[in-house]
DNA sequence: ATTATGATTGAGACCGGACTCACAGGGGGT
DNA sequence: ACCCCCTGTGAGTCCGGTCTCAATCATAAT
């Protein structure tokens, strides 16, 4: 029973030395294992903190080590699964290198995220992974560049802002889903995303996420090469929560010239739109035809089994964190980086639309 | 355009103070809000402070005020969504106080545990949130106790350690729902479980977790209430990864008595099971029924939608950091703290048993 | 005018480690 | 025997804040 639980004050090396009987300094070089000790030394020192069960105040050794060791993530909900096997990419590969993880929420809330990154930024980690809610209003994360601290974007590019950036590229993935579902006769093709925006979306208006814009133009791009125009009332934003997801589908296919095809911009608006598609008594795909982008287990169980884009989120989060470790670490870049890229899974949501049946 | 973005040394207050002609100690005063500091000297201080763009170095502040604002959270897997909506819980209640987060997975590894919460304790978290991957290994855990750091567990006991828990009681509502598939006529009922065991379940085996073993306990109790035994060989352990628990429900199901109704003890477990079983062309509930732990959203997508029992994972989240929070604030319990419990939602995967239809 | 009272202020210690520096011994080379 | 170099060692500084303490100052009370 070696727990002498000492009840108040924290066991330092100072204590550890006097048991030793020997300086601090040499105590402090036994146990943090740097310098020269002598065997004898180092015994006794190591015995004395075994005995007194000495932990040392990483506190304090980050302080005038000027290395933390820890990461600090910034994303939008954790809740949402996509983010949390990115999360798990991130966690898996610091805590291999030795790295601990700071995870902050933001709620896709701009004034949260630069709240969160001053916080992350004044506990000294050793650097950031972000994935902003904004391409456009980065002028927290051009700080953090400039304060010199690593930083990692995730998901999301940033406009005018040379950062290492793990992100698929969307318009390509995107434009070879519209293309599919073009061909399969759809023309009213709906977007549903949770993008906040001041005013319903218009072509050509500026656009707060790069994910979002490179979507859109992938779908343009596939309609203008036959001669086709996406409509603006099919692309809607703002699609917060459950509820205004179930009306905004509700909108989509109740109206004069319903959407024949719905794609889901992530998998939380995915749950809410075959929800409503549900309940509307309408079913997949013969009466609307379904996308979602993120691949997650529960689309193989639903009846038909949904059509996704599949994005390697995982090893994402691998490499956003395996970027970041080397930048910290002042290693140069291995090669360019990967490339990562999104596909498109053919599952059974997705059918020829009514009119082209007809 | 005041961005002098300085280049290397990070600017302190000793920087502040010279630049406001003052004293170090009166800039600390005014940055830190403490002490009696005149409304000149106040002035020129945080105008000094904006213009070189000061922030202070938490770390250091940590240091000698003994908090470092930060509580650590150790869960087995984040990825799993359980625990995603329960971090999230944690992390807005944290954030609510003036708290953050830093969380660790441990793969639901005991050795990865014990590390995650020394290093938390190293790193002087001003208290710890954690889901035990053992309820019986808790050395690790009675220690963080006796070193007087706050310490909640969520979702699981630990035996012999007066600790704080925020779980759900288990062995009513397992209870309640095997009565419920009893009462439907089955009679051979499948539990699937992730936990890790040496040997193959046994009656009266001691169990490593206390929501399994409580699980368990309300079966049995349900079946000798009516005469009869739960078979061992329904009880599955060790279902850890998706190939080993398709294995486990192909068994389950070509056994010559097969299961007629399967029960996943948790989300991830229920995706594979469920899968195995369209696999086999075997369809819910007709052939058998299913029920599962966890309500995730996508369980009322399939068809049937998925019966299961709802736990209000998100509140205990938010639980366990208020007490955690509470306690590193030296506040004693409002009250005796809410009790939790799970309820069954019936929804279309549970019919009646095959023999007792015949 | 004089003293008491309280607000301000600066110097310096301190938190718990890491690290610099000067110095003591011991062994090898010549 | 003499010098050099390397290993060991302790004293003390530093990191960037907080906080104690004594000194200073101004104003109110006597």
């Amino acid at each position: 029973m070696s727990s002498n639980s000492s009840r108040r004050r924290e066991i330092t090396v100072a204590d550890v030395a006097k048991a030793a009987q020997v300086s601090k300094a040499q105590a402090a070089r036994a146990l943090g294992n740097y310098g020269a000790v002598s065997e004898e030394v180092r015994g006794r020192v190591l015995a004395a903190a075994e005995e007194l069960s000495y932990r040392p105040n990483e506190l304090a050794r980050s302080m005038n080590t000027g290395k933390s060791n820890t990461i600090g993530v910034v994303v939008g909900d954790i809740e949402n699964p996509h983010f949390g096997l990115a999360t798990r990419g991130i966690t898996d590969t610091a805590k291999k290198s030795g790295y601990n993880v700071i995870l902050i929420n933001t709620d896709e809330e701009l004034t949260a995220e630069i709240e969160a990154v001053h916080v992350l930024l004044d506990k000294r980690v050793d650097g950031l992974i972000v994935a902003p809610a904004s391409s456009v209003e980065t002028e927290h994360l051009r700080y953090v560049h400039e304060t010199g601290r690593p930083l990692v974007l995730l998901d999301r590019k940033a406009e005018r802002l040379d950062v290492e950036t793990i992100a698929v590229s969307m318009a390509e993935i995107s434009y070879e889903s519209t293309r599919y579902l073009l061909e399969a006769g759809h023309r009213r093709i709906a977007f549903i995303s949770t993008l906040k925006a001041g005013s319903p979306y218009r072509a050509g208006m500026a656009l707060d996420s790069s994910q979002i814009s490179e979507r859109l133009e992938g779908m343009r791009r596939a309609f203008t090469e036959i001669g086709l125009t996406l409509s603006e009332d099919q692309v809607r934003l703002n699609a917060g929560d459950a509820d205004s997801i179930r009306n905004i589908t509700r909108e989509l296919l109740l109206m004069p010239e319903p959407a024949t095809a719905i794609v889901a911009s992530d998998g939380l608006i995915a749950l809410s739109v075959v929800e409503a598609i549900q309940e509307l008594g309408l079913s997949i795909p013969s009466d609307v035809s379904f996308l979602m982008y993120d691949d997650f287990s529960w689309t193989r169980l639903t009846s038909p089994p949904l059509t996704v884009i599949a994005q390697p989120v995982y090893e994402m989060g691998v490499a956003a964190a395996d970027a970041l470790i080397r930048q910290i670490e002042g290693r140069k870049p291995a090669s360019d980086g990967p490339e990562f890229s999104a596909r498109l899974i053919r599952r059974g949501s997705v059918a020829m639309a009514r009119t082209a049946r007809v």
